[in-house]
DNA sequence: TTGTTATTGATAACCAATATCATTAAATTT
DNA sequence: AAATTTAATGATATTGGTTATCAATAACAA
């Protein structure tokens, strides 16, 4: 790993920290820039301090539909996706999953991701 | 669902199909195009069959980075994902998984996904 | 306050994927 | 076997998410 800059805490970072760090919906840079529009900030800044909030550990992302989104929930956890609404629930991980390791050898695994697709309650209706 | 035309069949959709019917990689649909240069085929077109493949229950799809990948293994099973390489595995789904549904009520499930991303055999040499 | 340099914003560029549309060729009908 | 119908094709324009470029700005250190 190269040696990092020290990380500055600019105005726009403090914005895009602010705007999605409580969102449980799983929102696009898109969405974020969306929600700050007012405050002048760029479609580029959104997009550069998104990725560096999660090389820094305070977001992961979920990759759906071709689209990344992000997850101020880092432990681990499952999610559940509507395949109507495309909204994405927070679930906690079932227990039991950290233990079905794979059978296959010689694979250190970093990280679990276990989702469920399906039809949520409100798009039964 | 509308009534669907019927599906012909044409020189292409036996090309597309012979190309990744056996396919153990997960091939994007560049993969298959760069495989099948030499017949002339359109790159819409292995879009296009690859689409119909996967309506048709013929293939999964495995969503990768922001890219769409081709399984033509449809029954339930699991993913070795390397974070170095990008090389994706095709493993059995663990006993047990299909028992942990999520304690949300009123969802109903179509299919589980279950990843494990990590570092390779090769890639830890 | 000054100097250094990471960050910003505007925008061009990139890339996967889809839409458009005139042409071609399967499948059906005569 | 021809004629007819129309789904499929291929070339390419377009869309949409994301990254690269770069001059200007602003955070931090001296």
């Amino acid at each position: 790993m190269s040696t990092n800059s020290p990380r500055r805490f600019t105005k726009q970072r403090r914005l895009v920290h602010d705007a999605v760090i409580h969102r449980v919906d799983h929102p696009t840079a898109k969405d974020i820039f969306h929600d700050l529009k007012d405050t002048g900030i760029g479609i580029a800044t959104v997009y550069r301090q998104l990725a560096s909030m999660v090389e820094d550990g305070i977001l992961t992302t979920v990759d759906y539909d071709n689209e990344t989104r992000y997850d101020p929930l880092t432990s681990p956890h499952a999610h559940l996706v509507c395949s109507i609404c495309h909204k994405i629930d927070d679930i906690d991980m079932p227990k039991g999953v950290d233990t079905l390791t794979p059978e296959k050898l010689n694979f250190s695994i970093n990280e679990i991701e276990l989702t469920w697709k399906g039809i949520c309650d409100d798009c039964q209706k």
